[in-house]
DNA sequence: TTCGTCATGTAATGGGTTACATGATTAC
DNA sequence: GTAATCATGTAACCCATTACATGACGAA
């Protein structure tokens, strides 16, 4: 998971940890969050497995200080020819890995870069996923309506809200692949100043 | 998680392992789903923590036969004394334990079971965390907006649009709770045949 | 008699988190 | 000179998952 979001962030331009983790967050946004405490050891076995390297940014700028006691500066780290491989071959997978929930985002916020009929295939993974999960939502929920409590109930309905319209989204995104068009965000750019009461 | 879901649903009837399983995927529909392989052990140390006893369901039916070896039967749990304490200590929380992600769809399911007051408390806690995400999100989204390709805008635009769906849902329920009214769910009853092309 | 589903459990593993420790650099 | 933020890293832990093993029971 998080070594996909690396390598596809690496794959744009050589970056150091704390860096890659603000990039992190603004390409993944709401969908998920990695702490340094997961990333540092990620890029440390990325490295042993020799997918990144470390291009000392700017260690010829301080090249006289550091010598001996381990370095101290950023760690800058960029793909290697094997790692931008793993990279192609994590972005080829079109099955339950590149659709469930915890890795969906990842893929997504790398399918400029992943094969237009890969993408299709995900997004459909994806959809009937859900709609699996629709179905058996309401399956439970006819039989056991009358036993539920309206905050229990209250949960049900917002839940299948919230599965109905990734399935929209999906549906529409979908239907956008196949015409060949770009997915173009619709939405107005986003107010600045919020306007909850 | 699961302990407070486990104690939930054993404070409504005495229940096996298996048939949890099913209460539990019919308490938090699409919200969140535990495996055998988490629930097993969980029952054994909640046992071990004296929080529950086996209530020997239908051992008397059955009660030539298994003598030696093991049981072989269902097994049936219920709330000890100390159980009941521990699942009103649970439900007393109204800090971040109850309303970041992960937790907050198990203490709402049991929000007919909690103080008014705590549940007031947790639906604003979740509603600012959520404010927060929403604002960190538009301000990263402000800032590389144009640097964005199409699908990651895609997934930010989309993100954002949930969390602002979860504000309205959340400053509804908070409206309901502040006027004494139980949060009746005003959605039609649910169509049993998808129309979903 | 065999298949599906009900039912209980363990072992190995995974993929992260929190809290902590440390130090460099920048802005005031 | 000190506070904020940039920057790297480790150790202990947590809470679950997958895969597997086993077996009872009812229906075809």
């Amino acid at each position: 998971m998080l070594e996909l979001a690396v390598l596809g962030l690496l794959s744009e331009s050589p970056l150091h940890g704390y860096e890659l983790r603000a990039r992190l967050k603004a390409t993944l946004g709401t969908f998920r969050a990695f702490s340094y405490g997961s990333l540092y050891p990620t890029l440390r076995r990325m490295r042993e497995a020799g997918w990144i390297t470390e291009d000392d940014g700017d260690a010829a700028v301080v090249a006289d200080a550091p010598a001996l006691t381990g370095r101290r500066g950023k760690v800058v780290y960029k793909l290697t020819a094997e790692g931008k491989e793993r990279f192609a071959e994590l972005l080829g997978e079109a099955g339950p890995s590149a659709w469930e929930d915890e890795t969906f985002g990842v893929h997504f916020a790398f399918f400029a870069k992943t094969d237009p009929e890969v993408r299709v295939r995900i997004l459909e993974g994806r959809r009937s996923r859900l709609e699996e999960r629709r179905e058996g939502v309401r399956v439970t929920l006819a039989r056991t309506r009358s036993r539920l409590d309206d905050y229990t109930l209250q949960l049900q309905e917002h839940g299948l809200e919230s599965v109905e319209r990734e399935v929209r989204w999906l549906t529409e995104l979908i239907e956008t692949e196949r015409a060949g068009r770009p997915p173009r965000p619709s939405t107005a750019p986003t107010p600045a100043h919020p306007e909850e009461s």
